[in-house]
DNA sequence: TTTTAATAGTTGTATATACAAATGTTGTGT
DNA sequence: ACACAACATTTGTATATACAACTATTAAAA
């Protein structure tokens, strides 16, 4: 289904609008996908994102700037997040001692679990999406992704 | 700036996982950018969205529905989208005579005149992204991203 | 040693989104 | 005509997001 189908655009558009919208819709369908994938876990994706960044911590607590900025909405507000996985028991939270401004933010074991459960579906999902297109336009797609939003000026 | 970079991954991952993720990632970059373009004109993405269909009917009044099915989100409240372009008078909105379920919604010259205005900044905006790449591997871009979310079973 | 600036995180508030339930209208079958 | 299903839209509510203002702590400058 070409993007124009998708909008129901009678109208012509010229490449460099069509792209724009084909990675909008693109990250739609790849969202509510993943969303369905997640439900059952009382997750959302930037809950799942943050889970997924403290597990790559490797056992070293993360500082709320750290999880900040290896998030992909750069925007999202990393405290309430935390305060939600909390809730769980997903994470601990705990002021660090060297720098009281600092929090150090610690997945669980009962984080790990859930994580570890999800796993297996979650490379389903990026699977699913992949298989669509041979791994050298896989491979293509990311690069031209990475140079496309790259400003040269 | 490769995807790896952007979330800083120590470890490798799989170009299925990385698609995804460049995805996402620069999906929030070309977002970013347009709320800042439209930001001066009290719009949201969604809404100047609604007010880009509702001038592609030429004329012709859009159902909600219609609005709705054209949308990319296809989660959005197109009901209050609409209370909130009528606020500014930027559309007028009437029950449909010949079926009173209907509700038909049409834009003002007010909101044409606003689309006009950002019509230049939003071409620009399509231009700065799509300048980043060649014509050619522009157009393989779209096919490449409508190939890979489109189910094959 | 004060004052000031920079850093890290939290909170307030307004708006947006997700999704189910409710409302009103029209079409269909008996 | 009546009951019931289908349709179009709205409303309620809970949660999420955006972004500015605020608090607390540490570092730097005077």
């Amino acid at each position: 289904m070409t993007i124009e189908e998708v909008i129901k655009s009678t109208v012509k558009m010229d490449n460099a609008k069509k792209v724009i919208l084909n990675i909008m819709y693109t990250q739609n369908v790849i969202q509510d996908h993943f969303n369905e994938l997640i439900k059952p876990y009382d997750l959302s994706g930037e809950q799942y994102n943050v889970l997924r960044i403290l597990r790559g911590q490797k056992g070293n607590p993360a500082n709320m700037c750290v999880i900040q900025e290896r998030m992909l909405a750069k925007t999202s507000n990393t405290t309430r997040l935390v305060d939600k996985l909390l809730l769980k028991e997903f994470v601990t939270r705990n002021v660090c001692p060297d720098n009281r401004r600092k929090i150090e933010v610690l997945i669980t074991q009962k984080g790990l679990d859930v994580l570890k459960e999800l796993d297996p579906k979650v490379d389903e999902h990026e699977r699913l999406f992949a298989q669509n297109i041979s791994p050298e336009e896989l491979e293509l797609l990311n690069n031209l992704l990475e140079k496309y939003r790259t400003q040269q000026n």
